[in-house]
This record gives structure tokens, sequence and C-alpha cells, in this order.
DNA sequence: TCTGGGGTCCTTCATCCT
DNA sequence: TCTGAGGATGAAGGACCC
């Protein structure tokens, strides 16, 4: 970053992002309750409309709730693929504006203008061009938040939602800031807003008047780093490329399960999950964690590191087998099973061959295994094992 | 009200090594 | 040879984000 230069950051956040793409096709439901999410009891709202945001209901609420608070509301299951193809095009627009773009997520992006304002005018400009494309080329609404930092520009584009725009100079920064709760920071959620009530902490100003060692006695770091927000101080610059840190998948079942054997199943449908996107990715994984949710919602997790970096399902597998055997007997049903890759390293380079020459096989079974997904219909081809998966641990809604 | 699925980062504790 | 301190690393859990 150019020392002493103002920078020109955007944050770009579309509006109820799965919503707004389904209404492209469903454009009779414009102006109606929507919500997208999996009708199932146990899902959750993954978007509502602005329609059902007024009555209350809110992304990752419990759909029962949801339903309670806009009984009238159309339900429309998420399009597997769709977010994304929409996404890709949404960041080619901000690619096109500049090459310092941040993706957060499929639906918002920081892009530095700095660099951008003598070739394409004020900052403003900027934000106001890019929601008239999204809006002409794509027909998606979205909102932008303008600051000198990421920060305020993400909370300036909360700020500006629905469908508008929001600029704070650097000069108001810290009024504007001070007038927000401190929920708005980023990275204050429920437990530790909660903790910040407890010390009479409700307002981003109570918070940058609170002495730091104070803050960080009872939140570490955490408190070290809200408080240097809430003095407007945020330098990080946006970082154009991320390298993936762990891949995983998991599972919540339509009921809880007890069954030993239907859990096993679910560790290797789940295992075939990850090896499959791991070599998509290219990558090797170093660690295996398994997960398990119980009942009472407690969770528990368990890890262990490979003998050597793996991509393969059945290595995959056979670590997570073993830490569910290491178990031994569970106190409660369990209500999610999960897979996680972590430490990951670059297929390439970090893959270290096995003295077993059964392990080769494996491999080449799976590299096959991948070259017939890639042309035929998704699930046409999975363990013998899980062909006869019993249905009834299974979603309603899950693909078989 | 009763909680999905994909992630990241931080803290704490245990263990190993020097 | 024994012991303790302190760093590095791994494992587990929690909070948070979208």
């Amino acid at each position: 970053m150019a020392q002493g230069k103002v920078r020109a950051i955007l944050h770009v956040d579309m509006d109820a992002f799965f919503v707004s793409v389904e209404l492209l096709t469903r454009p009779e439901l414009a102006g109606e309750q929507v919500i997208v999410g999996h009708p199932g009891e146990r899902s959750v709202v993954l978007s509502a409309s602005y329609e059902c945001r007024a009555l209350g209901v809110k992304s990752a609420m419990p759909m029962a709730v949801a339903m309670r608070m806009a009984p009238h509301a159309v339900v429309i299951p998420p399009t597997q693929g769709l977010y994304s193809a929409y996404s890709a095009r949404i960041m080619e627009i901000f690619h096109q504006v500049t090459p310092l773009v941040e993706q957060l997520s499929v639906d918002e992006a920081f892009l530095d203008v700095t660099g951008s304002i003598r070739r394409l005018g004020p900052p403003e400009a900027i934000g106001e061009m890019i929601r008239a494309r999204l809006r002409t080329e794509l027909g998606l609404p979205a909102s932008v938040g303008i600051a000198a930092s990421k920060f305020v520009a993400k909370v300036a584009s909360t700020r500006a939602k629905p469908d508008g725009m929001l600029v704070i100079r650097p000069e108001q920064t810290l009024a504007y800031l001070h007038t927000l709760p401190v929920g708005a920071l980023w990275g204050v959620g429920a437990k530790t807003a909660l903790v910040l009530r407890e010390m009479g902490i409700t307002t981003v100003a109570q918070l940058a008047h609170t002495p730091q060692n104070t803050l960080s006695r009872r939140l570490g770091a955490t408190g070290i780093h809200l408080y240097n927000l809430a003095w407007g101080r945020d330098d990080r610059s946006v970082e154009t490329e991320r390298e993936e840190k762990s891949i995983g998948a998991e599972e919540t079942f339509a009921i809880d399960i007890w069954d030993d054997e239907a859990l096993r199943r679910e560790i290797l449908h789940l295992g075939h999950r990850v090896a499959t996107r791991l070599r998509e990715a290219e990558k090797v994984a170093g660690v295996v964690a398994l997960k398990l949710r119980y009942s009472d919602f407690s969770t528990l997790s368990r890890s262990r590191t490979l003998p050597y970096p793996s991509n393969a399902a059945g290595d995959l597998v056979a670590a997570a087998e073993g830490l569910f055997e290491k178990l031994g007997r569970r106190p409660q049903a369990v209500r999610l099973v999960g897979i996680r890759a972590e430490k990951l390293a670059d297929a390439g380079g970090g893959m270290q061959l096995s003295i077993d020459p059964r392990d080769d096989n494996w491999r080449q079974t799976e590299a096959t295994m991948d070259l017939i997904r890639s042309r035929f219909p998704a699930g046409a081809l999975r363990p013998a094992s899980l062909l006869e998966r019993g249905q009834k641990e299974k979603k309603p809604d899950q693909p078989s």
C-alpha cells in the first residue's frame, strides 16, 4: 500500500442473492414473500426476500421458525450449480473494473479501485457503474459500500441494503462508526456481544473508550482487534489469492441415528465426496478430521495425521473409520457426521508413494471413477457398499 | 425458535523435544 | 542421570462468517 495515499475500497454485496437468482426464472414471484431453502424439517433459511425479512425472517433461521413468521411464503429448494454460475459472471464484471478483487463468498467481494479512478472516475461513479451492470446484464440487485478500508466498506454496504450505495469518507469514519451498535463490528457474534454486554458495552463508541487491556483480559486477541476496528484502524489489503486450507463435507440426518452400520456408510460416502473434491483441486490432505453432532447438538471432533499425504478416498475413509472406532460407545444418537481434509498441500509435490501395491490400485481406480463421473450424471457411480444405503436415515430431498 | 453446510481463525491443553 | 523451563507441534473445541 502506498504510504499516506487514501485507498478507495468497494464492498459489493448482492441482495438476497439466491432469491434474486431464482426470481430470474420466476418473475411472477417478484415482490412476494420468497424463501430459498430445503423444505425439510431440519433445514434452515438460505436466503429470504426483503418482503420476508420485514416479517423477521433471517438467513440461517430454522425453517420451522421462518414458516411461523411468514406462513404464506413460497419456499424454493436451492438449485445446485446455478448460484456459482451467476457468481462467476458477477466476478467477471468485477475483474473488468480492477484486477484487485477479493472474493469473500459466492455473492460478495472487495474491490480496490484506487488505481482505477483515473480511468473510470471517482469511486462513487465506479460503484454506480457496477450496480448498473449487475442490474442490466444479469438482472441482479446489489448494494455497495465505499470507504478507505475493507472493514468500513463492509459496514457501509450492510447499511446501504437493499439495492443502495453508501460512501463513508475518511474524515466521517469515526463519527459514523461511533453511532453503531457493537454487533455491527465484523467478528462480534452472539457470544462476543453477550460478553461485551456483561461489561456494559453495547455500542462501538463505548468499545472504543474501553481500555485495551480490559478488552484483552476478557476477549484475548479478539478484544484488541475489535478495539482497533472501533477506531477505524484496518489496513488489511485486498487479497486477490487465497489458498484453500481445508475441504470438508457433512450431512445432517433426517432422524438421529444409533446404528453403527448406517454411520459407517455415511463416513464412506463423505470420504468419497471429500476425496473427489481434493482431486479436483489437485490437493492432498495431511490430516483427516471426523465430526459428530449428537442429539443435544453437542459437537465432537477427532483428527488424525495420515502416514503420508493423500487424496484417495480409501485413505481418508480408513482414517475416519479409525477415529470412529476409537470413540467407542456413543452416549447419544448422532444427528450429523462430517469429514474434513486439513493440512492441504499440492498433489504434485508432496504425494508419497505407499509401499503397499494395493494403495496404487486404489488410486488408479479412483482416478478412473473421476473420469466416469465427469462423463455421466452425478450419482451414476458410487462404491458398491453405498448402493444399499438405507433411505430412511437420509433427508427426503437427498438425490439417490 | 431450535438450529445446514461450507469454511477460517483463535484459544487451550497435552505432548514431545531440547 | 534426573528435572524443570520453554518452545514447537498436534489435537480439540469454540466462535464467527456467508
